[in-house]
This record gives structure tokens, C-alpha cells and sequence, in this order.
DNA sequence: GCGTTCATGTAAAACGTTACATGATTTG
DNA sequence: CAAATCATGTAACGTTTTACATGAACGC
């Protein structure tokens, strides 16, 4: 691997799975699951016909190792000295102008095109989508602090599970903050 | 079968394209500025040379049509009915599993995998970072407010600039969070 | 007149999804 | 022993980026 290809921009499944890989070893099988599970709804998807060629190539490469081998051809990767050095060189990397795609986001965008009616309608859903998913994650919070033994090395999904729960807050907020200002306008226009 | 297998076609430029056509009449010129300074930064991105082709076929499609044309070549372009039923019909349908992706993001999660050291070095410059802009769209949506005449249509970037202030604020936070846990697994480890 | 901004475009390469595919192991 | 889950893979197709390209109008 030449120096070059540490600065290509657009490698962020490459380090997601480092990532994920430095804080424990686990299978192709087992990744797939975090990112539906977890990355996938906030930070970043990948199915796994995308998940196992990059396995290979990071293992080719040396930035993973297979540390075991299980059943029905389980293979479980540990990241190695080269690969976390890249990885922490990564997250250090102050770069600006990154990835940003999200479908949910850009609807509540595109609610100043729709007639207000049609928006309240819209931004209701959100308040109650919202409410819901902040709801799940505040259990998965409260259930990690109770079951984590004091001194323990942090979870990886505590942070995670936080960063998620004041995001669905924030949105929910927004909404409830939408609706007022649309209401606001129309009785602007039947007091005109 | 799981929702995977379902047929799914990923057409957010489009409609993310008839959203703010269905808003106002712009030039590929203008949308790639709406798309460089506000749409790009939290729901969706896209370069110019994307947005070209796929104006060409909308239009060509018949849901949106060149309404003016200007020097240099410009062409503007406005929403259709035809376009407008579409964009009504994509925002309503209540579609699971959106694309998300958030390089930004990523980096975050993936803090658990350091050594604290290193992830209170990053969440630090993430809270200076997620202030600053914070302060950057709380400026801007004061002078929106200010600005705005009593009873006018609600400019389109203001509840754009309230939901990203929002979600500014709520990442600082829970940086700020993030920091103190951290700081606390570090205190448990020196007590041990 | 000269550099900058405006304005649009094409083509190759990289990235990501869908469809297709195979077989082993576990669970009931 | 059948269904579900585990576990990995390839190939075609669609989407997005990068590199390359052209020229008109504007501001100084």
C-alpha cells in the first residue's frame, strides 16, 4: 500500500471497519450486524456484499489478520499494528467537505415546497417517528448503565446509543419548533 | 424476505431536486449553490456534474420545463404538475430503511475503539467545531427573522438553519457529555 | 485586457445496491 | 428432518466522484 492511498477521501467503509475491529476482533457475519444494527442508522450503511470484499482486500493489504477460524467457514479478523496507525492517522485528519447523505433529513428539508397543510401533516409523523426512536435508545441507554460493572471498559455502543438519543431529541424538537412557525404563518394569511 | 430484498431505486437527487424547484424556479447554476451551502451539508450532497444530467432528464420526463432562458447559456428551470404529484407522493410515502451516511458521524462512533487519550483529543476539537457552527447558523437565522417581512412566505432555508442548529447543539452536547464519561472511566482506572 | 465568476457539459473510475448463488450448522 | 440462521461470495447494474473541457459575461 503506497502513502498516496491513505489520502484518498472516500474510504469511509475502509475505516468504519477498522474501526470497529480496533475495539474487538469479530466475523464478516458479526460486522454486517453492527451496521444494520447500529452504524447503519446514524453513521454509515454497508451490506455485506460490500463488507466481505473489503475484508479480503484490508486483510491483503495487512491492516487485518484472521485470528480464528469457526464453523461453516467463520473467519474472525483482528486489526493489526499497520491498520490502527492508519486508522488513528483517519480520525486525526482534519478534513473538511465530508460525506453527507441522508434520506430522512433531506424530506424534512424539502417541507418549505409543500403547502402548509400538506407539511403539518408531514412534520407530525416526524414528531411522533422521532419520539419513538429516542424512545428505544433511552432503554438501550438505561439498560447498558445498569448491566455495565463499575471500572469496565465503556461498551462501544454506549457512546453510540447517547449520540443517537440527543439527535432524535433534537429532531423531535425541531418539529414541534416547524409546526409552531407553519401555524404561525397561516394565521398570518386568515388575518390578512 | 427482508426488506433488503425489496426493489428499492435510490432517487434522492431527483426529488431532492424537484423539492427545491418545487419551492422556486432556479437555474443547474443556483442548485448547485443550494446544494454547496445548505442541502450538501445535512441531507444531501451533489456536484454539478450531476446535476446537469439529471436536470436534462427530468426534464425531458416532463416534471420540471425551461421557463427562462438567460446569457451565458442559463437555463431556468420550473416544477411541473406532473412533478410536483411526484414530489407530493415521494415526501408522503413513509419508506423504512433511507439511505444514511455521515463521514462526520462515522468518526464519532468510532471514538470507542482509541485509547482515551486520544478520543478526548477528538471530541474536544468536536466541540469546539460543533460551536462554532452552532454560532454560525444561529446568526443566520436571527437576520432570516429579522430580515423577514410580517406575513411573507417563510423563507426556504429557515427551517433548514433551525434544524442544523439544532442538531449542532445537540452534537456539542453530547460531546461535552462523551468528555465527562470518559474523563470517568479514566478516574475509575487510576483508583483501581 | 485579464482574471474571476457564471454556466454547462462528457467520460472514466470508484463506490454501493440488487440479484443471484452456495453450503454448513443450529433449533425445534 | 425441516426451517431458520449463519456465513461467505460473484456479477450486473445504478449512483456518485474525479478529471477533463469549453466558452460567455462581468468587474476592475
Amino acid at each position: 500500500m503506497s502513502i498516496y492511498d491513505m489520502y484518498h477521501p472516500f474510504m469511509s467503509l475502509r475505516y468504519a471497519l477498522l474501526g470497529l475491529l480496533a475495539y474487538e476482533p469479530a466475523s464478516g457475519y458479526e460486522l454486517t450486524r453492527q451496521f444494520d444494527h447500529s452504524l447503519g442508522h446514524y453513521a454509515w450503511q454497508a451490506r455485506h456484499t460490500q463488507i466481505y470484499p473489503e475484508l479480503n482486500k484490508l486483510a491483503d493489504e495487512g491492516a487485518i489478520e484472521v485470528v480464528e477460524t469457526g464453523a461453516r467457514g467463520r473467519r474472525t479478523y483482528a486489526i493489526t499494528e499497520t491498520g490502527r496507525a492508519e486508522l488513528l492517522t483517519w480520525l486525526s485528519d482534519p478534513t473538511e467537505h465530508s460525506v453527507v447523505r441522508n434520506e430522512g433529513v433531506l424530506r424534512m428539508f424539502l417541507l418549505s415546497a409543500l403547502e402548509p397543510e400538506e407539511a403539518i401533516k408531514l412534520l407530525t409523523r416526524e414528531v411522533q417517528e422521532s419520539a419513538l426512536q429516542a424512545e428505544k435508545l433511552r432503554t438501550l441507554a438505561q439498560r447498558a448503565d445498569a448491566t455495565a460493572a463499575q471500572g469496565e471498559r465503556m461498551p462501544f455502543g454506549r457512546l453510540a446509543a447517547e449520540f443517537g438519543l440527543r439527535l432524535w431529541e433534537a429532531r423531535r424538537e425541531w418539529a414541534l419548533w416547524a409546526l409552531e412557525r407553519i401555524r404561525g404563518y397561516g394565521e398570518h394569511d386568515s388575518l390578512r
